[in-house]
DNA sequence: GGGATCGTTGACGGTGTCTTGACGACGTCG
DNA sequence: CGACGTCGTCAAGACACCGTCAACGATCCC
């Protein structure tokens, strides 16, 4: 799902736009003034930014240099203000797009909509795309698997319990997660199936199936991908 | 040095831009229809297009189409029409960016070079107009395709999907992002339609067509264009 | 108006995958 | 020490999916 950060002081327009992006299937974030904007930026980790001009602490530029520190979000700028210099200075800041108070809903998902678009099919996605161990390596993005050269074939099923567990790679995955993830909410309590194609998996990359080195059982919790 | 494409029919408009981009250190490109325009990008590779819509030849909403099919160069529409519907299908159909005229050239000057900035950081990815396999060649930016000197016809249908696969050559792409893309959003669980265009797809260009090798299926998954 | 092309839909067989059950090994706790 | 729960392994049937062929309308072009 998309997350949406919408940063302004007006409650009426906070309001129109999680409404209206909320009915579309966005999840909405909000913050009220530039400083929460910014930690709320670096917490909800957002797909795109909505920012208006006009906050009560800082200056909307401002804003826009703070976020552009340390991430490249698309960053759409709404405000009242019709001058070319305010447009320019907001772009040249670092903001993506510029839309002028009072805006057509149509127009400013569209908006929306193309940022997250251009920002989707770069992959300047945090994770790295490749994920790779001593014995074979996971391609994320093509959704490719290789050991010793070789392309291993895994099953849907395979591969989507795979790819989560290499999401998360170093870190515990619990067994209702991945279930619910993999088979879906209503397959909570099926860890027989982890069983089975954890074994499927091991025997498809590991060296040892029966010594697994990198898909590892912790009892009781879970599974864990190591690297 | 950063090419520009101007396409507008407007002789004192490209006149404008020419001046002020060129003085700014711009390299400027022109056309003026749709169709010099699709083959300027194509021969000039320009960095990013400025389009104007009221081009006497083409719809401009099937010149973003045309240049979309191969290329994700950034794409800044200017146009008369203030209509907010006239935007919005402009943006979806793959524009990065709407300017109305009258517009300032500042204006569009900063929003050329937030474009540009973007477009520079994701690195653009082995993105080449022209997909060669051991038999068969794709060119998606003339939308034709070769086997052994040969042009081979393909019906409209056939050459979206192609297009799709050629474009995430090596990736895996998933039946329903195929058939979203190509039949349109309501179409989501026809995959029988893949299986049927897929076969006919396979006979036109695979050597061996019940035992393809670029165009593999990933059973449960989606298919794969493999060069 | 006639013919060809294209998109859509149905039926069919074959193959691979998912699900399910049974069984033994291991560790923990009463 | 024995009961219990968890885990790993294997096997077999049910099922979904894929590829293929063919027929039907709709549309476009001559």
């Amino acid at each position: 799902m998309t997350r949406v950060l919408v940063v302004d002081d007006e409650p009426q327009i906070v309001r129109a736009l999680r409404i209206n992006l909320t009915a579309r299937g966005y999840q909405v974030l909000t913050a009220h003034d530039g400083a929460s904007a910014l930690t709320a930026a670096a917490d909800g980790k957002p797909d795109v930014v909505v920012l208006d001009l006009g906050l009560p602490d800082l200056d909307g530029t401002d804003v826009i240099a703070g976020l552009r520190g340390w991430t490249s979000v698309p960053i759409i700028v709404l405000s009242a203000r019709t001058d070319s210099s305010d447009k320019v200075s907001a772009l040249d800041a670092g903001a993506d797009d510029y839309v002028t108070k009072p805006f057509g809903m149509d127009e400013l998902l569209a908006r929306l909509r193309a940022a997250v678009r251009r920002s989707a099919t770069s992959p300047t996605a945090g994770e790295d795309a490749v994920v790779e161990t001593a014995s074979f390596t996971v391609d994320l993005a093509a959704k490719k698997v290789h050991r010793d050269g070789a392309e291993v074939h895994l099953t849907p099923t395979e591969w989507g319990l795979l790819e989560m567990l290499a999401r998360n790679r170093g870190r515990l995955v619990g067994q209702k997660q991945l279930l619910q993830e993999v088979w879906g909410p209503a397959y909570a309590k099926e860890s027989h199936y982890l069983r089975v194609y954890l074994a499927q998996l091991r025997r498809k990359l590991e060296p040892e199936p029966s010594h697994p080195r990198h898909l590892l059982t912790e009892p009781g919790m879970g599974y864990r991908f190591e690297l």
